[in-house]
DNA sequence: CTGTTAGCGCGTTCAT
DNA sequence: ATGAACGCGCTAACAG
């Protein structure tokens, strides 16, 4: 069952089956019902591969997961992600395809096997990076293909698009809130300080703190590295208890 | 840069450029060589639409995931399940598309938005489901469409294929394990009564307790859900400790 | 508003 | 071993 067929089982032209199917609104009411017909009682659906060889749109974006440190496993941070993504492709009728580099394969310059396969055969329409390092060799490659894509997580690069939590922000406000509620000997359990949130929660905290006049310390700051266990053995430091 | 621009600029035609890309062993090797120094030469990748239109094969597989109870954000089984996807398609040289319902809409018998789009739409080569319910009418539309799918865990009908785990064996492996270090008062935390590999499991520890001659019992039995929350609880109840 | 006409880039016979 | 020719199913001008 394909478009000619439907064309000619309604008494119209492919054109005009493509613009009821596309919900182009130049079509009589007549054709539009007797095409409706037709699709619904046959169970017709437009073949992807087609349309995307003749509209130059896959509708299929991607996202690529960095493979190091098996975060997708430790950092729960990722469900959230994946979930999210799939979400909002939904909703924008796009599909989401998941992309991660093969274990020996680090992206190089020329990128990787995957790269190849899937960026260049212009699978894609585009592609959001998760934690990517800052000179990731995948944002130069990405560029010169004219491919678009965001990173999620902050990026030097003026002309480099991307998402990010405000976390300076979200971690003053948090530590606000509880100064608001009277506390006044505040303590956190920072993040790695080699990663951008990390520091810039950390800023936050001291922001609030500085802001109401209240004093930190080493004494009441922990070295955390976003994962629960560390996250755990800090907060009983902090305590000065045992773990 | 497409097929026929490459046969041009190698001095051959496009079958020829086409069966070294698809390494077809019947070409010459002038011929080939020639070709694949143009490829090179011009980064030249085949269109992936293109390929699929006159292949019928997109190279794409789904891996369909539940939405029910925001099990990928609690269980930590699906982030492994995602990663051993990509790197299973990675090694086939196929790409992975994440398939999970919107919100309000639960699979009906005539399929969900999702199932148009994606499934009816030839867009995927197969797809694997993961922890579906065992009367999942997704079966029957897959089935109907000459869909290849496999589900992930057991399923009843022996028309359909399944991939599980060996968790009674597994289960029953481990305690016969510890049977063998002299342990001999042995208890389980078991996964919901309601779903198979919970049961399974716990067959499993009766195996082995049962072969050896020892005891179980209420007292040795705690209930779980397979959150590590509950299990905590549970492990502590056992040792008839508070929480 | 509708139909006709060209492609989109590639796989695949079928001759040669 | 190679090339010519057709078709995959659809979108997008264009003309009417």
């Amino acid at each position: 069952m394909n478009l000619e067929e439907v064309a000619r089982l309604a008494g119209v032209s492919r054109s005009t089956v493509s613009r009821v199917v596309n919900g182009d609104a130049r079509v009589s009411v007549a054709a539009r019902t007797k095409v409706q017909g037709v699709v619904r009682e046959h169970g017709y659906h437009p073949n992807a591969a087609a349309r995307s060889l003749a509209s130059r749109r896959t509708r299929i974006l991607g996202l690529l997961i960095p493979r190091a440190s098996g975060a997708i496993f430790s950092d729960p941070f990722f469900p959230v992600l994946i979930q999210g993504a799939i979400d909002a492709c939904n909703d924008a009728d796009q599909n989401l395809m998941l992309l991660m580099d093969t274990d020996e394969e680090a992206p190089t310059a020329e990128g990787s096997r995957l790269h190849r396969r899937v960026l260049r055969g212009r699978h894609l329409d585009g592609v959001a990076i998760a934690a990517s390092v800052v000179d990731d060799p995948v944002v130069a490659l990405l560029r010169k293909e004219r491919l678009p894509f965001v990173l999620i997580g902050r990026h030097p690069d003026p002309d480099v698009a991307y998402v990010d939590a405000d976390n300076r922000g979200g971690s003053r406000a948090a530590v606000a809130h509880l100064i608001a509620h009277g506390r006044r000997r505040i303590a956190t359990v920072t993040g790695p300080m080699t990663i951008r949130a990390g520091r810039d929660r950390l800023d936050g905290y001291c922001d609030a703190l500085a802001a109401a006049g209240l004093p930190s310390g080493p004494a009441l700051i922990g070295d955390g590295d976003f994962t629960r266990r560390d996250a755990h053995r800090a907060t009983h430091a902090l305590f000065g208890q045992p773990p």
